[in-house]
DNA sequence: CGGAATCCTCTCCGATACTG
DNA sequence: CAGTATCGGAGAGGATTCCG
């Protein structure tokens, strides 16, 4: 590894741009962040808004977002458990800055990336 | 499947963002397409500039971009083979929108993020 | 130099079943 | 209703090797 770090110094820059597309490696963790923009949504309402979504994989993601710091968890002592989940304020600023951005620019490229896939995929079969 | 038609519509409003999400779900994907930000670049250099990426990944990589239409391919006729990369359209689009968001995102909140990331996981332990 | 093929490992996703 | 445990399949990433 000490000869690696020659070379840190060129990616190191894109270090924390890789902590930040890490955020959408995990391919629910944007879906659920999507469901909590509008605010903060019990376990079954997510698995309701987001419909295909197995009980583990919600459960991971969810873990993976409060580890991440993303969304802080509410639980309520009452008689039937209740527990909500809702942004944090760096989760808030990630779906209002970059997450924003993605859905604009896909409302104008979409047809065209979409165009791009199935025309390769076509080529390629 | 055709019991999940009735949620179909739920989620299908999140299909194209999904579609783009994804492409930020392949770790090297979007540091390639950072990597080609400034212009083409030879397969050489892009191995070097990024530093620590494999020979398959990095052909995995620009085989996915080229088939979503991102990356251009172009190959000189030369006696030592010449072949180099660049964004398309839509991939400038992307990097110049979305990437730059998210770029300017990491700036304002990386560190935020990784303490958080931090914290939690010495909490994990 | 560009790049395809092989093999290995790791983890994400999904389904199922069980506990508080 | 919230959450955990387990198992299996699929695919991504990594290292190495060989071909044009």
């Amino acid at each position: 590894m000490t000869e690696d770090d020659a070379h840190r110094h060129e990616w190191v820059a894109d270090c924390r741009l890789r902590a930040a597309t890490d955020l959408f490696a995990h391919t629910w963790d944007p879906v659920v962040l999507a469901a909590l923009r509008l605010g903060p949504r019990r376990r079954r309402e997510l698995r309701a808004a987001i419909g295909g979504i197995s009980d583990k994989v919600l459960t991971d993601s969810l873990h993976r977002l409060l580890a991440g710091g993303l969304v802080e968890r509410h639980a309520h002592a009452e008689a039937p458990p209740r527990v909500d989940y809702a942004l944090t304020g760096l989760g808030q600023s990630l779906v209002d800055g970059p997450m924003t951005a993605l859905g604009r620019w896909v409302t104008e490229h979409g047809e065209e990336l979409l165009e791009a896939q199935e025309s390769s995929t076509a080529e390629g079969l």
